[in-house]
RNA sequence: GCGAGCUUAGCUCAGUUGGGAGAGCAUCAGAUUGUGGCUCUGAGGGUCACGGGUUCGAGCCCCGUAGCUCGCCCCA
């Protein structure tokens, strides 16, 4: 047997409903907001992650799925959107006739990662960016867009965690400090810190480690570092999102994993959701459009959500949703009355009424048997009587009735119950 | 990259000092020969992950391999 490789897998029928509930809503909830789709190529060269993500991280050191194409140029499938959307705005000039852009993407992302809950090698991302703007209301906006797709999909007992790293020159003094508070320990610290210490001491700051923790207790506080700018942001942030009544927990310690964040970053957390409880994600990038090489800074901020990671937390939640049934099902007596299945069921599906039938040669018993299973709301009968009448019967299957009628009465019978039927 | 646990029928699992491979659900077929759901009866389906070893004998003990799951790192 020949399996899904390491890390992926299949999305069943009867997971399908789920999926298009948590679609349909994202595409509502952004429609809501002005924002318009844009699709990129699930690879890129590698060079565009390698500019945007940082070097350092663990998402270019270990986790890209990169390899050399036939023409020797080094692809990456990409592990993130946001470096492909900024590198296809900047391509396709979409900053010449806009000073703004809403944009919202969908898809599939890939990192070599060992899988556990809630962790793919390929799993599914949506996302929004709200591009050219450096003001604390467009974070805000964007954490509205967030909070409004949680909701609507039902998610309960979600914490919204809220931190600033503030501008460059903001967070190069704090690191500075940072860097030297944490060297007095190195040898106390645990080894993944000592790591951290070398290539991102932000990084020490989110340690789950005890003895850690023990140290980072007093160590330098970010808003200690601030300067005008970055205080200001901040506080304007969390004023705007108490105008909207958001709740937020302050987290001086969230910092996330991606190197191209400035001013604000959040992150939405799900208990039920274990070792990785962040089931979606973001902040403000400022600096990432000059890392492209763009000629001018491009403000923008932006998050994204981790669809299997919704749809865990949706699911422990018990939501289903009922898979779509077919409207009728037409059983048949002998193999030779098959031409007037195939004349009913073409006129039916012409009049976009779901419609399928036996092709297998089963008795009518088991026919029957298969109509039920599929949930249908009528059953058209082709018996040695209805054939040689040219009549029609109908089983209505929820009342357990049955009535025979002119065939031409029978198929306006079928057609009129369409409307009836339409809003399961 | 590191650590731990698991792997018996399509699915969920039971298997008690190592000696008969089982249950429920699902599938299929019957229960007055045109008709589903409930009930009853019956049937099919397993090299007990794979490869070695110990033993008269292994699903059960030992070693190795693979796969899955969970955790660390990191992240959605």
């Amino acid at each position: 047997m020949i399996n899904a490789v390491r890390g992926t897998k299949d999305i069943l029928p009867s997971e399908i409903p789920l999926w298009y509930f948590v679609e349909k809503t994202l595409h509502n909830v952004s429609n809501l907001f002005g924002f318009k789709e844009i699709r990129t190529p699930i690879f890129e060269r590698t060079e565009v992650f390698l500019r945007s993500i940082g070097s350092e991280t663990d998402i270019v050191n270990k986790e890209m799925y990169t390899f050399l194409d036939r023409g020797g140029d080094s692809i990456t499938l990409r592990p993130e959107m946001t470096a492909s959307v900024v590198r296809a705005i900047i391509q396709n000039n979409l900053l010449a006739e806009n000073s703004i852009l809403r944009l919202w993407y969908y898809g599939p992302l890939f990192r070599y990662e060992r899988p556990q809950k809630g962790r793919l090698r390929q799993f599914h991302q949506y996302g929004a960016e709200l591009i050219g703007s450096p003001e604390p209301e467009a974070d805000v906006e964007i954490i509205l867009l967030a909070k409004e797709i949680v909701e609507r999909l039902g998610i309960l007992n979600y914490k919204l965690l809220l931190n600033s790293i503030g501008n460059r020159t903001s967070r190069q003094r704090y690191k500075q400090e940072l860097i030297s508070y944490f060297e007095k320990y190195a040898n106390s610290l645990s080894n993944d810190s000592q790591e951290r210490l070398r290539k991102n001491p932000l990084r020490i700051l989110d340690s789950k480690d005890e003895r850690d923790l023990e140290i980072i207790k007093n160590c330098p506080k970010i808003y200690d570092y601030f300067d005008k700018e970055s205080l200001e942001h901040y506080n304007k942030t969390k004023e705007l999102l108490a105008l909207n009544h958001i709740e937020f927990q302050e987290t001086p310690h969230l910092v996330r994993g991606l190197d191209y964040y400035t001013h604000t970053v959040f992150e939405f957390q799900s208990p039920i959701l274990g070792a990785q409880d962040s089931f979606g994600g973001g902040g403000r990038y400022n600096e990432l459009f000059t890392e492209f090489g763009f000629k001018k800074e491009v403000a923008a901020t932006g998050f994204a959500l981790g669809i299997e990671r919704i749809l865990l937390i949706l699911e422990s939640q018990q939501k289903t949703l009922p898979n779509g049934s077919p409207l009728v099902y037409i059983a048949f007596n002998k193999p030779e009355f098959i031409s007037k299945v195939f004349e009913t069921a073409y006129f039916l599906r012409k009049h976009d009424i779901p419609t399928l039938f036996d092709v297998q040669k089963k008795s009518l018993k088991a026919q029957m048997k298969e109509a039920n299973k599929y949930g249908v709301k009528f059953v058209i009968i082709f018996g040695d009587d209805e054939i040689n009448n040219n009549t029609i019967t109908i089983k209505d299957m929820k009342k357990s009735e049955q009535t025979t009628y002119p065939f031409e009465k029978g198929i306006e019978i079928i057609l009129n119950s369409k409307s009836a039927n339409e809003d399961n």
